[in-house]
DNA sequence: TCGCATGATGTAAACGTTTACATCGCCTCC
DNA sequence: GGAGGCGATGTAAACGTTTACATCATGCGA
């Protein structure tokens, strides 16, 4: 079952079967097809703890992430586990739910058992990370401040507010009320951002209209109670994601307003059942599993070229998806502000 | 950075700093605490591969799944990972793409480098398995035919289709088609079997309709036109999951039929988007989560204690969600057949 | 006071690879 | 024909732990 018993039944040394069985060095083609079928036949798996310990490198990446809910991580991790397969890699996965001690003891454990780190955070500020991790360890953010220290990718949170409320904006409302995220949500602050920059950009005069939020459904339903409590409704709302957005609509149908003919209706994330609501919510599409990938190989190329040439990366691009929570727009010349999916 | 360094640090010898660590074997209180402190202040993590090669144990365990799509593989994820991180161990995740090729390079890859195996691929027999595996390497298999070789743990399809197409009779359907998954498909051939029973048991002399579907969305939509090319359209539609009952639900829709007035409708799964859906669907709700955690522990006895008591687990159950696809129950003396949720 | 048990600590072998270096045989070129 | 080089193969050290065994000090009973 060992590198010996293969070379002993081989009749050759173990380097020799190391070397034969790893294609790396000079062996003679008989001895390495001798090598190969005495393996096959002896069903000879190398010892990767025994090979990890003399190369220093285990194929591992360790990948944390926040709670596991949803579609969202399974499209993260199919992304992760194509690009990881394609390098031979494997991925350790952990989640950490949310409690610093915990994701601190997750990052211990997975230490010593990966080449690499893939971490996911949003809520954490990254410079606790660099306390608890030896530098030395190459390590990838997803989603996250970008910090010195590490290089980090996400998604285009600010480029997708700020195309949205362009949308909205197209499509004649003047006065858009956005419902934001919890604070200090990286996501949630960078969709903010974008929607005040489009806001001054496009509209300039239109009033921001921030209420808060959590990405949770049920704050998605008392932004909309606490907007009628203003003086004047909004003509629309954006919720910083579709969860939230499919609260407002709750509360908007309760309270007799139209979606959209009384009031536009956009969220963000496009989660599928957006599309399986009445009427089908207008929102941002996220490729999810394109950051995974992206985040993957952006770990991979460390992995390989040490060097760390920029650590801000490009962010994946979200697709504006038009639905008819929205009214039509009225100038189709600003089609090319954003990319545009079909409804399906 | 290794223990030795702890060792010369701490003045004491590699043994003691390991025994100190591990808190096995005795040790002096006041040397113990020394190397503890010595060790957190350099910042010792054990190099696990030198750990593992000497141990013989990687405290990780391999989780073959097939392709990583929606909320089921989360979930599924989840529940090993919370009854992973309590026992200490770690999951190496990967996903087959279907094809048996791929399914034995993961197997390979896995192989060397975990202490038991966790499978999923309900496209494929167990027996193939058992060849690319070596025996003593302890597998629990998750909704795969059960075979005398491996453990195997499933959600409880049988009972469930059984409880569905029971509540549909108790409802007053007589006539209630039955929409498959794919042929050779484990979960599928259980649910078949549930209404084929369920039909026999509670309603003799009615027909068992079967039509050929394969999980998708668009199988549903094309079981209906099927149907409805028959002399007689059944007065209830059982999808053996929830993305084939929306199909069905779309084609009765284009087809002025309406549920449940007209036609009762029931899926599987309890998809998120199950609930929002009009009607919103009566389905099987599936505690994947509790699949995943229940063959973790499976998977977890068997490595501690190597004896293999029963191969077959109990299987997880499902729950009744009763919403409005159907019509209400006739009989509610009925209720007790089986287990009752609230449609949220 | 000596022998012995006991408990703390040190020593070194073992785990299964990879790989630098040594060796050996063969071929080629002078 | 011999020297030198080269390519195939073998030898052994190294990776960082754990742990069986040896050693050593200490305290206790005779």
């Amino acid at each position: 079952m060992t590198i010996k018993d293969v070379a002993r039944v081989a009749g050759v040394s173990v380097a020799s079967v190391s070397r034969a069985l790893n294609g790396n060095d000079n062996v003679t083609n008989a001895t390495r097809q001798r090598i190969v079928s005495v393996a096959a036949h002896l069903r000879y798996m190398p010892n990767s703890a025994a090979r990890s310990l003399i190369t220093r490198r285990t194929h591992a990446i360790g990948v944390v992430l926040p709670d596991l809910h949803g579609e969202f991580f399974s499209e993260l991790i199919r992304g992760m586990d194509c690009a990881a397969r394609a390098r031979g890699l494997h991925l350790l996965v952990s989640s950490a739910h949310g409690s610093q001690r915990e994701t601190i003891e997750v990052l211990r454990a997975l230490c010593g058992r990966v080449d690499g780190l893939l971490v996911m955070s949003p809520d954490t500020d990254a410079s606790f990370l660099a306390e608890h991790l030896p530098l030395s360890l190459p390590t990838v953010l997803m989603n996250m401040r970008s910090d010195h220290r590490f290089p980090s990718l996400s998604i285009d949170n600010y480029g997708g507010a700020r195309t949205m409320t362009r949308h909205l904006f197209d499509c004649g409302y003047r006065r858009i009320a956005f419902v934001a995220g919890p604070a200090l949500n990286f996501d949630a602050d960078e969709r903010l951002r974008g929607y005040r920059d489009a806001l001054t950009s496009f509209g300039p005069g239109m009033p921001a209209l921030v209420m808060p939020g959590d990405f949770s459904e049920d704050s998605g339903y008392r932004a909309v109670s606490r907007l009628q409590t203003g003086k004047r409704m909004p003509d629309a709302i954006f919720a910083a994601n579709d969860m939230m957005a499919f609260g407002c609509l709750s509360a908007l149908g309760e309270r007799g307003f139209r979606v959209p003919d009384d009031i536009g209706l956009a969220g963000f994330d496009d989660v599928p059942i957006a599309r399986f609501i009445a009427p089908p919510l207008t929102t941002m599409r996220v490729r999810i599993a394109d950051l995974g990938e992206a985040a993957l190989e952006r770990l991979a190329a460390q992995l390989e070229a040490p060097a760390q040439p920029e650590l801000a990366q490009a962010p994946v691009s979200c697709e504006l998806v038009v639905r008819t929570s929205c009214r039509q727009r009225l100038r189709l010349a600003s089609v090319a502000a954003g990319s545009l999916v079909d409804a399906k």
